[in-house]
DNA sequence: GACATGACCCGCG
DNA sequence: CCGCGGGCCATGT
């Protein structure tokens, strides 16, 4: 078994994460910009490794056209469920397509 | 170092 | 609205 840590890149993009409010959601260009990241996938890559499940709320992170994006590896199926219950739980309140309002997103 | 993969983004038709 | 192709970056084999 190899334990590998996260590199300097996850790291950043764990941080950046961990450090959403309650009740907003932020999107992976967003992310990816404020990182210096020109691609937003790279940024994606990380937070579906996340070593850091509840520390770090993924699910706070949606795509650019604000839909939920992907949780757990999976784009679609029951953990999306869960991730979309997770936000209504934070307060984020999705309209009837799954998308998040654009005033709930969190700018850098 | 090359090849393949991916929770992405953008433009085009 | 949907499908297709290209791009951009990091990771794993």
């Amino acid at each position: 078994m190899k334990k590998r840590e996260p590199s300097e890149f996850e790291q950043r993009v764990y941080d950046a994460t961990r450090r959403i409010p309650k009740g907003k959601v932020t999107t992976y260009k967003l992310l990816a910009t404020e990182l210096g990241c020109g691609s937003n996938q790279a940024v994606g890559q990380a937070l579906k490794r996340n070593p850091f499940a509840p520390e770090v709320p993924c699910h706070r992170v949606v795509r650019t056209d604000l839909t939920i994006g992907g949780f757990y590896g999976q784009t679609e199926g029951r953990e999306i469920v869960r991730k979309k219950k997770m936000l209504q739980q934070e307060g984020v309140d999705l309209d009837g397509r799954g998308r998040v309002p654009a005033d709930l997103v969190f700018g850098y």
